[in-house]
DNA sequence: CTGAAAGCGCTAACAA
DNA sequence: TTGTTAGCGCTTTCAG
């Protein structure tokens, strides 16, 4: 239909102008005056032949080609991934940018994954988003470094790169804050297994917390389990069977939450009136369809894309540097999203 | 680190020999005939000089990008556009292409995919796969048509251009099926309210595969809610208590399913003792999460992105012609998962 | 106010 | 067996 092999020089033809002309009023050059009429002239021709300029020829010639290259892992096993990409696709496009995407196995080697940002370089992206699955430390592949590049949730081993990740501790502390505010004071935590930050950080977050309220935050029951569904499920079993039996808990994510809801079912407990619940990660498809509602902690996942793109594209155009984002990851909170599963305590 | 800014001709120079030398051994070019001393010479050459060829240029010149556009609905709000992007991508990189992906909302303008679409174009994309969230009817943008495309997961109102679905037909037969042969003869269908293609067939399928079975498909309760687990609730609540009640459901997807869960618990029923029930999509998070594990039938989203880039890249090295697959869609089958929600009828 | 021409990095006729 | 050279479509300096 349209674009068809037309190019500045049919359009220079048909108006009867120099290519230098046409370019310049397509691209509404500042400093050369063209005439009124000419401009019309040329844009009324260019419209007509259906011209769209050859983004690759503009790339080869300006050393720019307006393509952030976006390394994911796991596009497809979590929907976060999704999250990350649509906000960086927003934030791109806003700045007329778009996205060249490359999945890579979470479990890639070095090599493996360096052959992806190889190929990005290859097509000359101006930048290079790189995300990860799960908020955690990674081994960046070295040549990462030849191009503007920032880190989307996670932080690099070597730290010298821009990188934005969740608020944890924050996102915890909300957790536990709302639980408190409901009047609780023995609450439980049904944590992670996995020795990643978030692990940590929201155990901390949760001790910290309770601590602060005056309560005995060092010694509330944590039982720690794989962060599924049938972890959270043994974990919440155990929890409930101790001996000052909780009567709020505070799940590592929302599938462990799942499974507590299973296990509170089982032990003849409902949700919310003789337990309360909050999970972490709002995965829709998990909080917002058990029953009641769950109350948890969302992830910024369309937020740390849109950041990430943002700063990447303006480091890009000379706007800002990295440098200095680069000696502290960037933190975005984690806010609350209240749904049904918290009540006052019996 | 690597391919900065070295070109062919820096690693002519350094070699000692000509651009078209180097051009020739790197592409290993079949017709040209190099010595093996310069060969080697020439490769070590660029490797030590970490050279990296600038795909734009030789874009440029052949008129070939090794880009294959993919624009999918609403990649965030559902797990299964990333299935289908990683599908396409695996696909694709194993021939040594890579995605350019534009979201596009569920609800966009035709202008706004016209414009997506331009986008892409502009890039000079070798193709296009124009993927949409679930199995539907799609208008498209007129411009698609300029270079091969392949619609996954809908087919176009026009009906001309390769499309590639799932068997709707079949996943709802092998659904019903497995109830069948576990002994069950009252089968009620939770279906949706939408009218889409899937809604159709899948109750068609639902009545023919009682009726062939010696059933009274026809009779056959079927109740409609909104695909959500709030509508699969009201559905089952109602299939339930109405004069015979089915021994075993068939729902519509996997969170309608959900809220019969749910249902069933309420009424006291256990599944699959009570009750055997079988969903539809497969949604990990929900189906691998229930207790017990839903049986359900899988989407082939990754198959179907597979399949499409293939074939597009097909038709974009000319091994192939798009136009005999545009008369009727592709189908691909839609495979049954078992997990522990059938039993025999009691 | 407008145009000629160089050149971005590469491929591929054509020459040698 | 290897080298010269003309573009691919565009931007931009420098001259009119």
């Amino acid at each position: 239909m349209s674009n068809k092999n037309v190019g500045i020089k049919d359009v220079a033809v048909a108006a009867g102008v120099s290519v230098t002309t046409v370019s310049h009023v397509l691209n509404e050059v500042s400093y050369a005056r063209v005439s009124p009429e000419t401009r019309d002239k040329v844009r009324s021709v260019a419209e007509e032949l259906g011209y769209g300029p050859n983004r690759l020829a503009q790339a080869l010639r300006t050393q720019r080609t307006g393509m952030l290259g976006l390394v994911s892992e796991e596009i497809a096993t979590t929907p976060h991934a999704g999250r990350i990409i649509l906000g960086a696709d927003e934030a791109a496009k806003a700045r007329g940018y778009n996205l060249m995407i490359i999945n890579t196995p979470g479990s890639a080697s070095l090599e493996s994954r360096q052959a992806d940002v190889q190929a990005l370089l290859e097509r000359r992206v101006d930048g290079i988003l790189y995300a990860t699955m799960y908020h955690r430390n990674v081994e960046l592949p070295s040549n990462l470094g030849s191009v503007p590049s920032v880190l989307v949730d996670s932080v690099a081993t070597a730290g010298n790169i821009a990188a934005v990740i969740p608020d944890e501790d924050g996102g915890a502390r909300a957790a536990v804050g709302a639980l408190l505010e409901a009047g609780h004071t023995q609450i439980g935590f049904i944590n992670n297994t996995d020795d990643v930050p978030a692990t940590r950080e929201r155990l901390h977050a949760f001790r910290a917390t309770l601590n602060e309220a005056g309560l005995d935050g060092d010694g509330a029951p944590v039982e720690s389990e794989l962060s599924e569904v049938q972890g959270g499920y043994e974990a919440t079993l155990r929890i409930l069977s101790g001996q000052d039996r909780p009567t709020a808990l505070f799940c590592y994510n929302d599938r462990m939450a799942m499974g507590a809801y299973r296990a509170a079912a089982e032990l003849g407990l409902t949700i919310p009136a003789d337990l309360s619940v909050v999970g972490f990660d709002d995965q829709e498809l998990i909080a917002a369809n058990l029953y009641p509602g769950l109350t948890t902690v969302a992830l910024p996942h369309y937020e740390m894309g849109a950041w990430a793109a943002e700063h990447l594209i303006d480091a890009i155009e000379g706007k800002a540097d990295l440098d200095p984002l680069a000696l502290h990851p960037t933190i975005l909170g984690c806010p609350l999203v209240r749904r049904d599963s918290i009540a006052a305590p019996r």
